[in-house]
DNA sequence: CTCAATTCTTTACAAATGATAAGAAATCAG
DNA sequence: CTGATTTCTTATCATTTGTAAAGAATTGAG
């Protein structure tokens, strides 16, 4: 769990005891390229970290496959609008390549942040800048053009093309895989 | 600033002394009509808790007012993007009418986080759910019709369209004023 | 490797949305 | 109240995007 606390480094320093206390709530899970790490409909309780590989949040409107985000390795990943509601979620996370990752227990976790003050102020941070990067995509959705919301993704990105199906690509930026074919085509 | 603290008991009851330490760091504001409560380019420093009126947060793409979100009674208002990454904001907040504030400075909110973790854990879960919010909303700008959208405004916000203009609500909705209207025409 | 399944592109057409302009309606300043 | 300004609607036309279908390219299972 070498790089997951690199990871905590960046947002706040633990002390070891609350590093103990969030390994004890964690396991390592190895999964397969496709598989479905979260199913729809499942209420989220369990944070993830990705240690190696590519995950996607996903969910069905209308019968149609969107992907909502991506994440990466060195990433976070949890369906927040069910982590911090308690609602189900309908929404599922799906592994994109052969991949590990770390599973922090999210009840547990929550329940360490009376005693672990350094681990709430953590994940706050964490969530913060999720919650920033989530409050820029607004912005682009809203009235950025199609081609424009592509290039942005390919230089944010830039081996996604090389990683995701198109077709995945197209939907994340909300749009259909004709319209992405024809955007590509113009040069 | 009665309502302001019935508003934080919903995520997190205060101590008397943190309260106190929110008072000590909160003014009451009155802003007119059509007036900036803070302009493009400034660095957000300010949450601000509507206590009458209404607010909403705007930017420009290619000379094109924008709105990226509104805020009413009994609601928060920052801009996100900057207060947590410290980067100056290109968005405004604009009052849409008479309206009453509590001003809360934020530099001086985070510092008080270590002698009241009270305070810090209100402002996480606040923060959560306005993060919970937007991820809603990309949902909704990603593949829902522009129709779709503004039905789901007008059960969320029924009185907005007494008080707030289409052409604003037609910029949050990601279309033009012209679109909005053909939306409103077809019944 | 080989064949089947999936993904991607292209084409043709339909539907939705944007741009522009003009007039109607509502709002605002004096 | 009155005239000027702003907002909203309507109409026309252009552009973008969606839908459907077909074929090419790629991927994957055996």
């Amino acid at each position: 769990m070498t790089s997951l606390f690199r990871y905590f480094d960046q947002y706040n320093i633990l002390s070891e005891e609350a590093r103990t206390a969030i390994r004890a709530i964690s396991t390592i899970q190895a999964i397969r390229k496709n598989q479905d790490l979260q199913p729809i409909g499942h209420t989220c309780r369990t944070i993830y970290f990705i240690n190696r590989g590519l995950a996607r949040i996903y969910y069905f409107k209308d019968d149609i496959d969107i992907t909502e985000s991506f994440a990466f390795e060195n990433q976070i990943i949890a369906r927040v609008e069910s982590l911090f509601s308690g609602k189900p979620s309908r929404k599922g996370i799906q592994m994109l390549e052969p991949s590990e990752v770390v599973a922090i227990h999210a009840t547990s976790l929550f329940s360490l942040y009376d005693a672990f003050p350094d681990i709430e102020r953590l994940f706050r941070k964490i969530f913060e800048a999720g919650y920033v990067d989530t409050v820029n995509r607004i912005e682009s959705l809203q009235f950025h053009s199609a081609e424009e919301r592509y290039r942005d993704l390919l230089e944010s990105s830039p081996d996604i093309l090389k990683r995701v199906p198109l077709k995945l690509i197209a939907s994340y930026l909300g749009i259909t895989p004709v319209s992405l074919s024809r955007i590509r085509a113009q040069h």
